[in-house]
DNA sequence: ATGGTCGCAACGCGA
């Protein structure tokens, strides 16, 4: 079975357990990347996880809000659980695997939302997410011959004109802005990192993985935006064979906002 | 221009 890595913004790993339990049985990626888990640790449901093959776990978790994690069925090293800007959000882990025959540094991040006013002076929260993706720039894409990075997560940060619904209406909305697009994409160049979700789909295609929940028709409106992503090293990107967004997933039952993105691989 | 809906967990906050 060729490597495949999944990435979803689930706003509750509890309450929406049911949906990730399908999504896992029908699609079976070898890594599910969660974010927004809204879990600690101790009441996280690891078991039925694991009875779906998915015994491999890095979790980190808090009470109420944010927590990420990646599960696996391949085993994990947990390189890192980073504290950025060092106020015990939970909104990073690291953790290593072995795929193609490479060592592959896995990270998965969920980026502060940031709050609704774009001006760091007056909003903490934009400050907050501003800071992070500073400190993000330390987060690079190392590689070799034998080792390879992936960077997937909700970023909260639609980068390219073809990543909302409206280029235009959206330039004075956190998520859109221009200091957090400039910033997200100087982060990723810098850093090494390849949008791999735009090497396969064209920047010219409108592209979302989220749709707002106060919208009494997100599929008619398709008022969305790309805020969840996949990043490799380059030395990945010839054997990236798919970008599934899966659309569909907004209209399942009591669903997240975010809808899951599937990367293949064209090696086990 | 405004308000719209979720989840958690407490009647507000963060998204």
């Amino acid at each position: 079975m060729p490597f495949t890595v999944a990435t979803w913004n689930i706003n509750s790993v509890r309450l929406r357990l049911p949906l990730v339990e399908q999504f896992l049985k029908d699609y079976a990626p070898d890594v599910l990347c969660l974010q927004e888990t809204k879990c600690p640790d101790d009441l996280f449901p690891a078991a039925a996880f694991e009875a779906l093959g998915y015994g491999h776990m890095a979790i980190s978790g808090q009470k109420g809000y944010h927590g990420v994690a990646t599960l696996s069925r391949r085993p994990l090293d947990i390189v890192e659980k980073r504290d950025f800007c060092g106020i015990g959000d939970r909104r990073h882990v690291s953790a290593r695997l072995s795929a193609g025959g490479r060592s592959v540094l896995l990270h998965n991040f969920y980026v502060p939302a940031g709050g609704d006013e774009p001006d760091p002076e007056i909003n903490p929260k934009f400050r907050h997410k501003l800071d992070f993706i500073e400190e993000m720039r330390s987060v690079r894409a190392g590689f070799d011959g034998e080792s390879a990075a992936i960077l997937v997560g909700d970023l909260n940060i639609a980068p390219l004109e073809t990543d909302v619904w409206s280029h235009k209406q959206l330039l004075k909305v956190v998520s859109h802005t221009p200091i957090e697009t400039e910033g997200l994409e100087s982060m990723r160049a810098e850093g090494g990192w390849v949008d791999l979700m735009r090497a396969h789909i064209p920047p010219q295609e409108r592209l979302y993985t989220w749709w707002s929940y106060r919208n009494r028709d997100w599929a008619a409106s398709d008022r969305g935006r790309r805020l969840d992503h996949v990043w490799t090293s380059p030395n990945l990107v010839d054997d990236m064979r798919e970008v599934e967004v899966l659309r569909a997933a907004r209209g399942w039952e009591r669903p997240s906002d975010h809808v899951p993105v599937i990367t293949r691989f064209g090696f086990d």
